[in-house]
DNA sequence: CCGGACACTGGAATCATTCCAGAAAACCCG
DNA sequence: CGGGTTTTCTGGAATGATTCCAGTGTCCGG
């Protein structure tokens, strides 16, 4: 069985179709974007790609099962992998909740927040409109090199917050 | 060699010997904050306590370590079920950097946040000097219900900073 | 000083993630 | 279009922090 179902040629996969139906604009087609990251272009790769576009916040698992009802297998380390070198490309970005699952997202290059429902783990992103992310420079640094700040709101979503009140 | 650095007074059971040794100024004996928060007073519990205090940003394995030289042995769930008993009643803070195991910490009540090493994970108090926690009020919530937002700083502490120059 | 609640022990289990070695692709080149 | 090399994928086992469990021991109010 090594019949590749999706024909190299013709871009009428759902690689090209998701770029029109998925409706990102500006995010360019999958292969694309691997191909200008310097990156290989595998069926999985551009699968793992198209998950996390289509799963806002996706965990590890959930990218491994949405990948596998399009392939119909891949291995678990497989779908790490690729998460790992898209993330390294600065394809993805990688945000890890205390105590949850990694999640993946498509937006990157903004430096844009998170909110993490304490109760389900489920991740909404946060514009911070404070202008300049006024927390970039703390006071005292104790020495550090710093590259990067973050912040991430604790709280309940909406469903969770809801099931709590009652 | 279990000679203790921090030379308490004398063999009389540290429990309350090192509440005027250790004796933080501004923070109450151990065996005291216990027993107004409502919890039982363990040799257990207050070493974990004396460890935390001992050991700035002390990882759970730092704490058993430490708590098994003051107390000669500790089942590491023990230290858990402490740690877990005394942050739940917020005698300590806990910090989870993501990649690395968590950390505690006694200062609790200010907002203040960490600086982590992305290299050795070593972690240092940053306080957050732009007044009143400008990030604190996200633009769009989501509807989620807030109650905490935590910046995190991501970069090289000094000694690893010197050794990835050279 | 007693009893019931709570804490501790030791061992096994969990979960996300990573490591490993071999097989299978993908790309560069002619 | 067909090697050859490099990268990626497979499957299985391992890791490391943390938690679950059942039984035993300890704390503290009366």
């Amino acid at each position: 069985m090594t019949t590749d179902p999706q024909a190299t040629t013709s871009g009428a996969t759902s690689v090209d179709a998701a770029a029109t139906a998925g409706g990102a604009a500006g995010v360019p087609a999958p292969a694309e974007q691997l191909r200008g990251a310097g990156l290989r272009v595998t069926a999985g790769r551009v699968a793992v790609l198209e998950a996390v576009a289509g799963v806002p916040h996706a965990t590890a698992d959930d990218v491994v099962r949405t990948v596998r009802e399009a392939l119909g297998s891949v291995s678990v380390q497989a779908v790490y992998d690729a998460l790992h070198a898209l993330t390294e490309a600065r394809l993805l970005r990688r945000i890890e909740p205390a105590g949850h699952p990694a999640r993946y997202e498509r937006r990157v290059g903004d430096n844009h927040h998170h909110v993490v429902c304490r109760s389900c783990g489920v991740v909404a992103d946060v514009d911070c409109t404070v202008g300049h992310a006024p927390c970039l420079t703390p006071s005292s640094d104790h020495g550090f090199v710093i590259d990067l700040a973050e912040v991430t709101y604790w709280g309940l979503c909406p469903q969770c917050a809801a099931a709590r009140a009652s």
